[in-house]
RNA sequence: GGGAGAGUUCCCGAGCGGCCAAAGGGGGCAGACUGUAAAUCUGUUGUCAGUGACUUCAGUGGUUCGAAUCCACUCUCUCCCA
């Protein structure tokens, strides 16, 4: 089987432009694509994790990819999706996260001569002169057919700056530039990007009267719709700082049945008949497919070791048996009154929960177990206890947290 | 530039002088049930303190015994006309 044959069996390819054509090229190793990301935090998700591993796939069926940061897209905001307006980032934040970003891409693709390439469209946006680039594209973009764009629908109604409807002319600007300056022939992105990525090879058919292509990918939802890779509203992060390994592997490792298999295929590289046969599981059965899906995607992210010792910390704490990896905090004797510290107070100080009036909630509807034990509302913990291992905090059925002394 | 309207707690959205820490929904958190799933049911959801206190309703001042609610100015946004 092909990459291309294979990108379509594991469901990530949305639309494209010219399926037979982007077919050959992709089989044959022949095209130089690229996926923008706009660096508007310091850490990529797990939401930007299947673009990379798109670019790892094709990379690796011997086509060049450029990963293009978005320093200067940034710096204007993408308003496709959003109801309201992002907060302007300053100069130096964007360089901030941009820094970031290459840093985590480097771990999963190749950069170097030949190799991959990354940019930044900072570097030839954020030099244009205003008239000139007015009178270089701006005669290309039909005004009409921009205000038509879904992804300005919902901004029609609450209002969309001028800045951010430039967003779109500088998306497709990247295009031509790369197209030109580096022989970039495809696009890809989320599917989300539909329009803006059409726009680009319209661009560039118009100017240069060459054809470019454009590819999307499948956008990775739950069954209820909504975008997977993020928590609460808070993004599941790639940085270990930010989304502990043993989080992340809890977030897959807690996808609702129905989109168990589909992340399989879709975000990691076991074969797919492999994946075949774990689409006959059932039930709790299912549990087993969950575990592999989290193992997996922790393991390309944070290494096998880490993998390794989320699954164990897992396995301790839901079935039984020791678990010695899990978030924890270290308490100094300034942190005790009197050789003990109250459970509220201890919670707080573990960052278990915002406020003293939720600690005190949680205890009072059952919600927190010290060793295993209910934690009665005013329980005091003593230095003996949190000597040597310390303490383990449960809050609700799957936070857990050490607590020691140091 | 002229005119009309809006800004409420995480979000949506009631409230229009005291009974308002503020209805309702969503989301979150917890309990029961489970498979570390979903669905369902229950509780809870400003901060601190166990009958209470404190800080919130865009901002700043003001009226009042008392304001999210009234007045003035400011800021932001939307709509209509140019």
């Amino acid at each position: 089987m092909q990459i291309f044959e294979e990108l379509e069996a594991r469901g990530l390819i949305a639309q494209v432009t010219d399926r037979e054509l982007i077919r050959e090229m992709v089989n044959a190793g022949k095209a130089t694509f690229y996926i923008g990301f706009d660096c508007t935090a310091d850490s990529l998700t797990a939401g930007h994790f299947m673009a990379l591993t798109l670019m790892k796939r094709l990379q690796a069926a011997g086509n060049r990819p450029i990963a293009l940061i978005g320093g200067g897209t940034t710096m204007i905001g993408d308003p496709s999706g959003r109801t309201d307006m992002r907060r302007m980032l300053t100069v130096e934040d964007i360089r901030h996260n941009a820094e970031c970003f290459k840093r985590q891409m480097e771990r999963f693709i190749e950069f170097g001569e030949g190799k991959a390439m990354m940019l930044n469209n900072a570097d030839w946006l954020l030099g244009l002169n205003y008239v000139e680039l007015l009178r270089e594209v701006g005669a290309c973009f039909s005004v009409n057919n921009m205000l038509r764009a879904e992804c300005y629908r919902q901004r029609m109604e609450k209002g969309l700056s001028f800045l951010e409807f430039n967003y779109m002319i500088m998306q497709r600007y990247d295009f031509y530039h790369l197209f030109k300056e580096y022989g970039c022939n495809m696009q890809f992105g989320g599917d989300d990007q539909w329009s803006n990525m059409l726009g680009g090879t319209e661009l560039i058919r118009k100017k240069l009267g060459k054809d470019a292509h454009a590819m999307t990918i499948t956008l990775l939802t739950d069954q209820n719709g909504n975008k997977m890779g993020k928590t609460a509203g808070n993004a599941v992060w790639l940085d270990p700082n930010k989304t502990s390994p043993f989080d992340f592997y809890q977030y897959w490792r807690n996808v609702e049945d129905g989109d168990v298999l589909k992340c399989i295929r879709m975000l990691t590289f076991l074969p797919l008949g492999e994946i075949e046969a774990m689409s006959s599981w059932q039930g709790a059965e299912l549990n087993r497919a969950k575990e592999i899906l989290a193992f997996e995607l922790t393991r390309m992210v944070h290494g096998e070791q880490e993998a390794q010792s989320a699954r164990e910390t897992a396995r301790g704490l839901f079935s039984g048996g020791s678990a010695q990896d899990m978030p924890s905090t270290a308490l100094t004797a300034a942190d005790l009154t009197d050789g003990a510290i109250g459970i509220i107070d201890l919670m707080m100080k573990c960052g278990l929960c915002p406020s003293r009036g939720e600690a005190r909630r949680l205890l009072q509807q059952n919600g927190v177990e010290l060793d295993g034990q209910k934690a009665a509302f005013g329980l005091t913990v003593s230095a003996g206890q949190l000597s040597g291992d310390g303490v383990v905090i449960k809050k609700g059925k799957k936070v857990f947290h050490r607590a020691y002394l140091a």
